[in-house]
DNA sequence: TAAATAATTTAAAATGTTTTAGCAGCACAG
DNA sequence: CTGTGCTGCTAAAACATTTTAAATTATTTA
């Protein structure tokens, strides 16, 4: 019933002639190989009319390139991964490149795994978001000159291409954005691990806190457990604080519907600022103060760097470390409102 | 410098036996080839030694199957769908299945193009929220006995699978809640074409005002055009209305922030209801009652037909229509509140 | 012990491409 | 005419698997 699918070699005897001819007429080389026109038109003409496209498997076992890029995040269902994941993957598809992806949840294992996967389907090139742990992997990669953008976070001990932002001094600027606002007892809520990311972000609140002689006040989540509980008792036990620094938009979420249970009035009780904006927080009433990443630039820098590197064979091509800057987007929730 | 990888022949040779007893050995089918146990743990052995792993292109290529699925989103920045993708690359990864994604914007060529290419890497299997227009390309699928599961909407002139949720009863039931709650001037705001969802959810809002004798007030929304204009041109010129259903939550975000904008209070001067739950509205003060999709279950409707029909060739299995149930989730938000 | 049967293993074909190396045919110079 | 160089095309190898059909070896059976 279902005809099947036309191959190459169904074309040239259809036409008499050799499979060569018509894989170089396809394939652009027409030209450079001396195909006449005549044989081209005739080619192009019957491929066109019969709906004829080549396998790319086929092609990509002959070839070993798959035009196929291999997205990892940390959870697609985040919505700062869920903006640079439909970015991404529309430049990608604009130049040609398909998007294989996967979440890793920050799960090491996961991530090797992942990543053994997509080298085993031969995609053409990495943007990871890694956790800790897969240095080797990503290293190994390299070693076999594939390319591979990092974003979000880079690793310390690999010379690799990454596009991030400037965490630290983000962190710092929105502290002391909210020491200007006259807050005293600014605490930090934040997903913490190894990653530069975070470990940035925390040093940039412990800066501008040095800076004015405040004490620090650090509650740091895994990134696994139940944050409910762990915030919930973090903001019941410490009394005093005026202000809190989320460091991800995941952990201020949590946070906020959890000064809602309690009762927390924001800003009036407790002023906030988060990483990573979203709907979410410019829908809250009052509307959230957030450090917004330039998601559009994040995604227009990996997207170029990793193209740049497919087309050049990643030869001769020095990395380059991206670091953008992020906006402060003073909102009502961390005002200072007269008592 | 980078060793070449190693090919199943390359192990035969290390061996000194056939390409065939590796083979038959690597795929599980040694005792039903009688292959000896000294044989099988011989060559386990070194495939585990080396650590060999075979080429999946060349697999795919012979066996006709890539161990992937074709997951076509509207779009994967939207939490809607974020989380199910999540939840499906989840189960998918679990059953040895790697996921290829797009997104549509329910652009209905660029649709197409992603079947195309998904044929093209030959797919196991489609998962996809369609826009309108592209019966064609589906039936094609279809006809070419490849599995397709649709979700959040179906074609009507299609016999599939699909998992979709009860839209019009939804509806109906949030618009009954608004009018139980006092409200008379009910409008509905939201993205329309001729999608099943839309138009059932549409429907049912109809439906519940013509029991009460209510008029409507209904402004549809082109997918692509800029949302602010017209909702804020809209909510300036009806004077009257008192409460809101959104159809999407993509509407009531904007919405919502309009509404913040033109110093409409939420819900004293007018209450408001959106399809689609997320953090945004349950963050927003007052919260925001929702029409909630079970997320979960959908993505296991969808996994589990889709795998079953995998595993079964599709050969013998009568097609499955799910439909789930919502959850009004009632949040503050469209609680009549006393004046 | 020869024949039949069973137990292992394998050669070769097939999947659909790209690419290398080279074949014919022809014009022209020596 | 012989050698050189171009033009236009192609045969065959290569990519890494799976699978069919059969070959080899071992074990019974008569």
């Amino acid at each position: 019933m279902s005809k099947k699918r036309l191959s190459i070699v169904d074309i040239a005897n259809n036409l008499n002639i050799s499979k060569t001819t018509v894989s170089f007429i396809l394939n652009g080389r027409a030209k450079e190989k001396r195909i006449s026109a005549d044989m081209v038109e005739k080619v192009l003409k019957y491929v066109k009319e019969v709906g004829y496209k080549p396998n790319s498997l086929a092609k990509s076992l002959r070839t070993g390139k798959s035009n196929t890029i291999g997205l990892i995040v940390e959870d697609i269902s985040n919505p700062f991964f869920g903006s640079i994941a439909r970015l991404i993957e529309d430049k990608a598809y604009k130049n040609g490149y398909k998007i294989i992806y996967c979440s890793t949840y920050n799960d090491t294992q996961k991530t090797k795994d992942m990543i053994s996967m997509f080298r085993d389907r031969h995609v053409d090139g990495y943007i990871i978001a890694p956790p800790e742990g897969v240095e080797e992997d990503i290293t190994s990669l390299i070693n076999e000159s594939m390319p591979v953008v990092l974003f979000d976070r880079y690793l310390s001990t690999i010379d690799t291409d990454y596009v991030v932002v400037n965490n630290q001094f983000s962190a710092y600027n929105a502290t002391q954005y909210l020491v200007g606002q006259g807050y005293k007892n600014i605490a930090l809520i934040t997903f913490a691990n190894d990653q530069t990311q975070m470990v940035d972000r925390i040093k940039g609140y412990k800066m501008a806190l040095k800076e004015h002689n405040f004490k620090e006040i650090i509650k740091e989540l895994p990134f696994s457990e139940d944050l409910t509980e762990s915030i919930t008792a973090f903001l019941k036990s410490r009394k005093g604080i005026d202000a809190i620094l989320f460091g991800t938009n995941r952990d201020a979420t949590y946070g906020i519907k959890i000064m809602h249970n309690l009762g927390i009035r924001i800003p009036d009780d407790i002023a906030i600022i988060s990483f990573d904006d979203s709907d979410a927080f410019e829908l809250h009433s009052p509307q959230i103060t957030t450090v917004a990443q330039p998601v559009e630039d994040m995604a227009e820098h990996i997207i170029t760097i990793l193209l740049d590197k497919l087309n050049n064979n990643g030869v001769g091509t020095k990395n380059q470390s991206v670091v953008l800057h992020t906006d402060l987007v003073v909102r009502g929730s961390s005002q200072k409102t007269k008592k």
